[in-house]
RNA sequence: GGGGCCGUAGUUAAGCUGGUUAUAACGCCGGCCUGUCACGCCGGAGGGCGCGAGUUCGAGUCUCGUCGGCCCCGCCA
């Protein structure tokens, strides 16, 4: 720092009290002596006048330093800086009529400074404190302390405070008991990847960090607990998205003697609760319910976003016997009609063919419908009856365009399905500011698994399924449906859960299933099916997550936006380096002895 | 494991087909200024283009590698 003219030193806060925020003071507060704190955001020098924007976490408030009040603070305060940290007493005083700022909720009035201190200086910070500036985000996750004071991320973790009150005092009024369960716990098999952490007084042994509290909790259930919830930290060592980090909050809760229904009913309630009582929007209650094959028939995908209405339409039958012979031989065919989409550009279509290749179409076709005729590749294929049969399945209308996929399942409906959003942020189908919640219901309740060439739960492995579903799973596993349910808003996955089994029986058929034999089922999962066997009370839960919700809420792209301290893609923390190395010490201590030499903080 | 985009003063960007001292805005520093509010005016400093090789008479500009950030596929019960 420049230690050269002007410099003012450095006060304690002696018995300074602030008296307001820096978002507080009104036309009301007038000729009152206050004190604020906070840091300077904009300072406006005039020479015989100096004006300072005062920040704190609320908002700004104009200071003005004058001769007629205190020349000597006038004199001391060319000295400040962007970001040093100063406590100013004065008297609030209305601004002149023609000198109010609209844009502050302060702006009319000023505070006429008799007296400061400079309580800390800053150095040029790396990047202005506004939320207009676009900063990489990099230089965000380095200088996260900086980044945290600009106003759009004071409220979004304001309000992600806020929502967590308003859930905690939803589930306490509703009768749900908060308990803590272990962060470091055992590794067990299936979902996704541990984290491990390599005990010492253990060695060769390690913890898991939990990738949710799905055990603890059905333990609970079955110490009687009946109604348990929590705001937990889980874990999973996987590769990461715009709305997935290795560690995120999950707002869990289970409860016993209940339903579908009942787990349902208490979830709406708390979702309507939180979006009242945090962003005043009404959701109306009970959310829409769609089953599973449903949402995969008109969206293609079991996330739907229903806030527009465009819907895939299966058109397998009408071209079966095509000239066109993609259409003639796929498995599934399906179209999306998009109306007034015929002013795509062939440049367009063809970004939005590359679009789904990423889903492992292998093209695109399509078909403009213009007033005499159908402007299309494939056109020419496609016999006057099959015409006749789209025209009238899909509702044809000239300035349509109709999107088309002919593969297997899996493809045709992800990529129409992704093709769908893409095409309703195009034609501006999304409405904002508006929250579509749904329930996705009736899930299969496994999965199989081409690689492991072995069936996985869908859900997880204590999910039940659908009553007399039971008995499917010994020779038609596929066909078995889960007892399980999503909550999804505006496309994204809020919120999953399910009943549990709560029977030896029923959980060891599951076992059974997914290739567990009984002595993996004993070492892994024994004081599970132990707890069972001890009156377990039918039980069932969901689990959301909280950052994805509170994403939602303040309309951030990026989950990182609501996270005080994020990781970025490849997991690392710019801000503390992790993850780092350790000294050989420290691995010496936990018997492990990395492969690749050299990688220790000491050598 | 894979695909795509990006990396140039403190920041945000421009830099066409490789060609003299690498631009701009904001910020920063100095000066002036008593009603500004993203104050204004005058003046100034600041980078060799993420890093490393290579091609070339010559490289932000081309090639390869590498590091980092973002988006996505796989993965995420």
């Amino acid at each position: 720092m420049d230690d050269t003219g002007n410099k003012i030193p450095i006060k304690p806060l002696g018995w300074w009290v602030r008296s307001h925020g820096c978002n507080e003071l009104h036309l009301e507060h007038i000729e009152l002596e206050v004190c604020l704190m906070g840091w300077v955001q904009y300072r406006r020098d005039h020479g015989g006048l100096i004006f300072i924007d005062l920040r704190d976490r609320d908002g700004l408030t104009q200071v003005v330093f004058s001769p007629e009040v205190n020349a000597l603070a006038l004199e001391e305060a060319h000295a400040l800086r962007s970001e040093y940290v100063i406590a100013v007493k004065g008297v609030v005083r209305e601004r002149p009529k023609d000198m109010i700022n609209p844009n502050l909720k302060t702006g009319h009035i000023e505070v006429a400074v008799k007296e400061f201190r400079l309580l800390n200086r800053s150095e040029t910070p790396p990047f202005l404190i506004e939320d207009r500036v676009e900063v990489a985000e990099n230089l965000r996750l380095k200088y996260r302390n900086l980044d945290l004071r600009r106003p759009s991320m004071v409220r979004n973790i304001r309000m992600r405070s806020q929502a967590v009150s308003a859930l905690r005092n939803f589930l306490n009024e509703s009768g749900f008991i908060e308990v803590e369960t272990p962060v470091l716990t055992r590794s067990t098999p299936e979902g996704a990847r541990d984290f491990l952490v390599p005990s010492r007084q253990n060695q060769g042994f390690f913890y898991a960090l939990p990738q949710s509290p799905q055990l603890f909790k059905q333990l609970l259930m079955c110490a009687g607990v009946d109604k348990y919830y929590q705001v937990v930290k889980c874990f999973r060592d996987e590769d990461l998205r715009a709305d997935r980090q290795p560690e995120f909050t999950q707002v869990d809760l289970e409860m016993s003697f209940v339903e579908e229904g009942g787990v349902m009913s208490v979830s709406e309630n708390m979702i309507a609760a939180l979006f009242r009582e945090v962003s005043g929007i009404e959701l109306e209650t009970p959310f829409m319910r769609l089953n599973y094959d449903q949402a995969i028939a008109d969206y293609g995908l079991d996330r739907p976003d229903v806030r527009f209405e465009l819907k895939l339409k299966d058109v397998t039958e009408i071209v079966r016997g095509s000239g066109f012979n993609l259409f003639a031989n796929a498995q599934l065919v399906k179209a999306l009609r998009v109306p007034g989409g015929s002013e795509l550009s062939r440049k367009e279509i063809d970004d939005y063919t590359d679009f789904v290749g990423i889903y492992g179409a292998k093209g695109l076709a399509w078909i403009k419908i213009k007033d005499n005729e159908w402007q299309s590749p494939i056109a020419k294929f496609l016999s006057g009856e099959e015409r006749a049969g789209l025209s009238s399945v899909l509702g044809l209308e000239p300035g349509d365009i109709v999107f088309f996929q002919a593969a297997s399942p899996d493809v045709v409906n992800n990529a129409l399905g992704y093709l769908r959003i893409k095409l309703g942020e195009r034609f501006q189908l999304i409405p904002e500011n508006t929250f579509a919640p749904l329930w996705i219901m009736d899930f299969p309740l496994l999965e199989w698994d081409e690689e492991e060439k072995r069936w996985t739960a869908r859900h997880h492995p204590f999910t039940a399924p659908k009553d007399g579903h039971l008995d499917l799973l010994e020779h038609e596993p596929g066909l078995a449906l889960a007892r399980a349910y999503d909550l999804v808003i505006n496309g994204y996955e809020i919120g999953g859960g399910s009943i549990r089994n709560h029977t030896r029986e029923g959980q060891e058929k599951m076992f059974a299933v997914l290739g567990i034999d009984n002595e993996q089922a004993g070492n892994e999962f024994g004081f599970l099916l132990q707890a069972l066997d001890y009156g377990a009370p039918p039980h069932g839960g969901i689990a959301f997550g909280l950052d994805r919700l509170i994403m939602l809420m303040v309309g951030a792209a990026s989950i990182r936006d609501v996270i005080a301290f994020p990781k970025t893609q490849k997991a690392a923390c710019l801000m503390t380096d992790a993850p780092a190395t350790v000294t050989s010490k420290q691995l010496r201590e936990l018997g492990i002895r990395l492969r690749e030499q050299g990688k220790t903080l000491d050598n």
